[in-house]
DNA sequence: ACACACATGTAATTGGTTACATGATTTC
DNA sequence: GAAATCATGTAACCAATTACATGTGTGT
């Protein structure tokens, strides 16, 4: 949709844009252009690029860029997607999973996680407004209101993540530090808690 | 965790529990289950085939079970895991990219989008207040901290996406219904919604 | 006798990542 | 002319779902 693109052009783009909720691999990209210019749904248009270093020599294996762009039946197969109800794949999070069984680690395990946790949504709220600032430049694009909404809600979880994961650290630091069995190997029998 | 349990129960178990953020399949419990066994991380119990001996109290039915709890090396071996700092997959929010390319197809797609969006975010949290009440139960439960903190979470999330999705959609109704080539240009459909 | 929920398991398939292999172009 | 980076592609692998196949115990 951004005009004519290469497979390399279209990684790069997402991961600048919709990067934060969709990734894609080459692994992924270069079979799905193939399997979808079968299907007329892009055309390749002419490999312009290739520069002087190709010219009078026999093209052998790859070429240089390759770039594609919808077209019309392409554009009405995407509109026709987008009205199909999403789906959402089942849920996997690791670190709630971890945080769930964290008793079983003692609380200061659970807070190295939680503060993991903590620095990898500074990291990414930093990576979104990077995002918004320069989204800020497209303001007439047409699509730009509608980037505006999957950024807010983006900056919206993370926000609540930032407040939350605050919270929980300042929950677990109120849990004693555990008072089980613990790794005493030989048993030096479980004192009795509290 | 909860004592010896069979697939079966441990699938119910993480449904009723960990389910909105954590889901597993027969297809991965079982060979995961000989897996673990044969690591010696956890351990069968004998078939407890239990016929109709336990009478009146017993009334739940048992078939050809396989129970199974964990060692000591598993223990162990969770511990671990759980220390190792959690790693999250790529990405993928298929509702977020339907409605990033949202102008393509127009608001009022959008807006069925996000409606469905909000009701399924509205019986998610349901579904967690009802796992909230109940966990309450067992306010004294070694992990109870810890379930609450993962709850906490879920909560705070949905909220948020709730709120979000009511300014969604309030922002989306003042998108005016396209002015692009679109067929059929009858003209009373801009009028001014709120 | 039968239905139904309990319970286990496997095969087919899917959807994807990762690592690798290689070529082309630019820049200094 | 070497290094960096642009660019394409494939093979190996992997995690996981889905659908299917089948057996068992209990209540009616």
């Amino acid at each position: 949709m951004e005009g004519r693109q290469s497979g390399y052009d279209m990684r790069k783009t997402i991961q600048g844009s919709v990067g934060y909720f969709w990734g894609e691999s080459y692994g992924q990209i270069y079979p799905a252009l193939k399997r979808l210019a079968g299907e007329g749904l892009i055309v390749a248009a002419g490999h312009a690029a290739m520069g002087r270093a190709a010219k009078g020599r026999a093209a052998k294996g790859r070429a240089g860029r390759q770039e594609y762009s919808l077209t019309a039946a392409g554009h009405a197969r995407l509109r026709e997607w987008l009205a199909v109800p999403y789906r959402e794949d089942p849920p996997r999070d690791e670190f709630l999973l971890k945080l769930f069984f964290g008793r079983e680690a003692g609380p200061e395990v659970a807070e190295r996680q939680v503060r993991e946790f903590q620095e990898r949504n500074r990291r990414l709220l930093a990576a979104l407004e990077d995002i918004r600032r320069v989204a800020a430049r497209n303001a007439q694009h047409p699509h730009f209101r509608f980037w505006m909404l999957t950024l807010e809600y983006g900056l919206a979880q993370i926000h609540t993540a930032l407040r939350w994961s605050d919270e929980a650290l300042e929950a677990l630091s109120l849990i004693e530090p555990d008072s089980r069995k613990k790794k005493k190997g030989t048993n030096g029998r479980t004192r009795r808690r509290r």
